[in-house]
DNA sequence: ATTATATATAGACTATAGTCTAAGACTGCG
DNA sequence: CGCAGTCTTAGACTATAGTCTATATATAAT
């Protein structure tokens, strides 16, 4: 071949796939695709489709990972001299808008479906590391500074947080077209963050 | 036919399917059960069962609204003179024990599947009504009694303590098998109900 | 260079959820 | 009683995700 080895050969094949299937998946709606229809366009092949991707979920789960990015570059440019709750709350309006205007309500849909389907391989906890890296990194910021007692669980305390992104995630996909992503997100975790802060906040610091 | 009309004769054919399918998830599990054994098995057709249940999700769909007798039966039995926070935890509490130990994770997991798919019905809006109303009417309760503020909306505060339920049901499936429901599911609904009566409660009455 | 091995891909094949049509059986009405 | 209409059911059929096997080609070993 002209332009490489096999692995450059296969890599190439599967951003055909990849990239083919976005396009799809975009304009007539993960369900309404097929992988036939997919390999046939990509001019390839069931082989190597399931070859390179787990199944046709792989695909948005693939795209769904490039949120890491995300993450990293918008953490990075919240001032430091903000309070443990301003971030976590700029943390979700950030979170929300990307997944809404970026990444959007289909496949957010399917990657919580597989989510359910996967027991085996704990997809959440492999894939959104980041996510609760930083996370865990806020709560450990706000400990050393004091807001927090130094008894909170950043791990523990990781895992509510987060349930606080899932559940108002799912009740997006499950709630009709009448859901308000980013006002519902502001509103359930501001109250949760209170309840928070009551219990681990250090009396005189609690977030202004 | 000897013991009926049409319509009681389509109700067997019915349970017979309902039944069966049901002992045939709890035996193998809902994936490695296929349509065709169920209705095999309760001699009957494929054009039977999808005449009587949407989808093969329908059964466990079914059988999941029976939850509602046990909210109605469960609440009655709080004593009056609990506290609305001390209420909403013993409501977690009896549900989270009755969704793991009577229903199973089996059928939530396949019930939240189809929470993701069926966009059109509204599944959770239309299914959990009896659950709804119990939640607003300790809402309204609270307030009648000055427990907490008469500017709280009870229908926006039943969306967010529901959704505390449903965050951590997803996690219950998302996360492996080392995820206490009874203890995840206390932890986060109390320190979310701490902000909201911190926000919310009547000062001097906030839940003991 | 020759042979052996590993990898990628093609595409036939399987499993299965759900649709569709026809036929049988009950019901109500003249 | 008999006909029309309606509901229930049987089971063939379709659509489609995912598996499996054979082949071809690149890479490694001698």
């Amino acid at each position: 071949m002209v332009n490489g080895n096999r692995q450059s050969q296969a890599e190439q094949t599967k951003q055909r796939l990849f990239e083919t299937a976005l396009e799809l998946f975009k304009e007539k709606g993960f369900d309404q695709v097929s992988v036939d229809e997919i390999v046939q366009k990509s001019n390839s092949s069931k082989g190597a489709f399931y070859g390179h991707f787990k199944s046709k979920y792989g695909i948005f789960i693939e795209k769904f990972k490039e949120i890491d990015h995300f993450y990293e570059e918008y953490v990075g440019q919240i001032p430091e001299d903000r309070s443990f709750k301003e971030k976590v709350l700029l943390l979700f309006e950030g979170q929300m808008n990307y997944l809404e205007h970026v990444l959007g309500k289909d496949l957010m849909r399917t990657v919580y479906i597989s989510g359910l389907n996967e027991t085996d391989e704990n997809f959440f906890s492999n894939s959104e590391r980041s996510l609760y890296r930083i996370v865990r990194g806020l709560i450990g910021e706000a400990i050393e500074r004091g807001e927090l007692r130094r008894d909170a669980d950043p791990r523990q305390l990781t895992w509510l947080i987060t349930r606080c992104m899932r559940g108002t995630l799912y009740d997006w996909h499950a709630f009709g077209d009448t859901f308000d992503l980013q006002k519902e997100s502001k509103e359930f975790i501001e109250l949760f963050l209170d309840g928070l802060m009551g219990r681990y906040g250090v009396a005189g610091q609690r977030g202004k």
